[in-house]
DNA sequence: ACCCTGGACCTGTATAGACAACTAGCTCCC
DNA sequence: GGGAGCTAGTTGTCTATACAGGTCCAGGGT
């Protein structure tokens, strides 16, 4: 029985900066505040409030110049191989119009094994979405998203129909790693109907859990219809 | 006109627990110094230790317990992103014994649609093998793969209970490349038998082409029960 | 016109001290 | 014998303070 533990001070000096940065009041190349401005306004003392924009130079998220200043970073592509692109931009490049659809946006409690996959303590709060894509009139992807906001705040606030989950966490909390397994199965009727599959038609499902600051950022199952999806991937060994 | 700059001290630090990783002295899993053991040894403060310790955690090279201590991160697997490794390694990897049925294994005449998807004239021959890989008794995979002997000669002379046929071909045509589309289906009656699927159970179809001296060694479709196989890959980006 | 010097402000680093939460092991008491 | 509680050690965080070095600009001297 204990109240919610309050974040880290310098975790709340991140999310001040990164909601910032996800909301669009901070761009890329702009300044930020400074360390000094930081501690006068947050009331944190100086040494916190490096430790936070430390970490987000660190992560790409700032550029930190001596005697100058923190800025923001300039917007980096994050392809490599075997990302799972931005499913926006696959149906978008194959000549379809994109649309999603939320179907539930909000914050949960971990349940025992959902702790364990996110990797934090059971009981502990989690941003939760569940979506559809659509490519045209078809749904193409249902997904269904598990965010750590400890280490990618600011989740719920998200404008979907503008920023894919995918979008805004590479932005507020920058890829370190990811992990994929992938499943064929037939699905849940949940999910079945959500796809509108064929009866007997499979199921292409894709588990993913980003890493960023060596946090579990995201726990995400991508759910795809099995006739009208496929995954690609190239391997150039070294 | 400087004398060159002495490293930062909690790099010094830094280096000081990677050497002894690098060398041996601190093997995967063993305990590395408290922070308190580090600040009387090397005379630093604690905060210096700790950011050298926090910053080696935060790169997977340390893992810390609170409360307990600090140890060293066991080994990672390197895998090769969605690199789909030798399903006998795999098989065995796990515990259990590897056992292949060959099926088919003759030469055939392409037909249109394989010769365009294996690169060469319709009518041309290529050589052809129908495997299922067990795992003690349960199949785990039905291979079906097309060979191009004019890249990768003497297939069909394989003794495919020694030399898988992934084995085989990384010693007779140098992988240079490799293309994977990953499906997900209920197949047909004869993948479905083979694979002794359950009735509705899925399947995961990995279509694979390997290159080899710029032309396409080998064509593979690789059935797998969706119940029991998955496929694991990891990306770190750089 | 040019230089250059100070000051203001910034990041980068280092330290000492403090408190919290957690863990493992020990002791003590029942 | 076993459970409760204490304790030492560990990580995690926060603060106040200090100094070094980089950058930029304004103002003054040449």
């Amino acid at each position: 029985m204990s109240l919610p533990q309050a974040a880290a001070r310098y975790l709340q000096v991140k999310d001040f900066i990164l909601e910032r940065i996800a909301g669009g009041t901070l761009r890329a190349g702009e300044r930020v505040p400074s360390e000094n401005e930081l501690t006068r306004t947050l009331t944190v003392s100086r040494m916190t409030a490096n430790r936070a924009l430390r970490e987000l130079a660190a992560d790409g998220v700032l550029v930190r110049v001596a005697g100058v200043g923190t800025f923001v970073a300039e917007q980096r592509v994050h392809a490599h191989p075997l990302e799972v692109r931005n499913i926006a931009d696959e149906i978008r490049s194959r000549g379809h119009e994109y649309r999603v659809k939320v179907l539930a946006l909000e914050s949960v409690s971990a349940s025992r094994e959902l702790a364990e996959r996110c990797g934090v303590k059971m009981g502990a709060q989690l941003d939760y979405s569940l979506l559809t894509h659509f490519a045209d009139a078809a749904p193409l992807q249902v997904e269904e998203r598990y965010v750590n906001p400890q280490v990618a705040p600011g989740y719920l606030r998200n404008d979907f129909s503008r920023t894919t989950p995918h979008e805004f966490l590479i932005r507020v909390a920058p890829l370190q790693r990811a992990e994929h397994i992938v499943r064929a199965l037939v699905p849940e009727r949940r999910i079945r109907r959500l796809l509108r599959l064929e009866p007997g038609e499979a199921c292409l499902l894709i588990m993913r859990r980003t890493f960023s600051h060596g946090r579990i950022a995201s726990v995400a199952d991508l759910y795809h219809p099995g006739s009208r999806y496929e995954l690609a991937a190239n391997c150039q060994p070294r």
